[in-house]
DNA sequence: TTGACATGCAACCTTTTAGTTGCATATAGA
DNA sequence: TCTATATGCAACTAAAAGGTTGCATGTCAA
């Protein structure tokens, strides 16, 4: 639905490695994500919110710690109904690219 | 190997509405392009810079014209070197998180 | 050669993004 | 209760992103 969320979290490094981080080891709190990162924790959780909004993580309450989960199915969504579009016609633009690049030179 | 510029030139809804032009027809002009997009051919040029910059267009001149071709290796690259991480885990991680969020009531 | 067309370049402006600091709130445990 | 721990919230700053305008360059066609 709302792929461009999706697709501006995952533009930014250090939240692809929050993603990574999580799909490692599931349910980690945000002072054990901040572990690795050179930032501070404010900006942690500013990437965490980021990617809750964009429902990649989902978040439950234990005690005064926040576990963080991996929601991989926007990625899977955005792979299977944008990124296979241009899996199909892949080999059909090679070979159309080289085609021309090779045989119209003028 | 630079996935942070494909991932960056992703996220903007403008570039991707280019790259789709370019699946539906490849090799098009700049002025093309500007048809469909409510800004200026500058703005759309930069786009393109940005989008040929990260490997996911390709260009070559016609006499005045610049034509643009899709090249979707870094897409599928991403797909496959990236995304699919995000495959393999996937109904692990959604059983994890439902258990997790259902079973863990306070 | 001249005028129209297609693109390139650069300065500038505005908004968003990524990060900071400081303080507030809530919970675990002695 | 008191203290350390874990997170939340808000204001602020710096840099990057997205867009604009104006002008320059190069090419086609009469």
């Amino acid at each position: 639905m709302d792929d461009d969320a999706v697709f501006k979290a995952l533009a930014d490094p250090s939240r692809r490695m929050l993603l990574d981080w999580l799909r490692e080891r599931n349910g980690q709190s945000l002072a054990d994500l901040c572990q690795g990162l050179a930032m501070s924790r404010q900006a942690v959780a500013k990437h965490l919110g980021i990617l809750e909004d964009a429902n990649l993580v989902a978040t439950r309450r234990r005690g005064r710690e926040k576990l963080h989960y991996l929601n991989p199915v926007p990625i899977n969504r955005i792979a299977e109904r944008w990124i296979s579009r241009f899996d199909q016609p892949r080999l059909d633009a090679l070979s159309n690219l080289k085609r021309r690049l090779e045989g119209e030179e003028s």
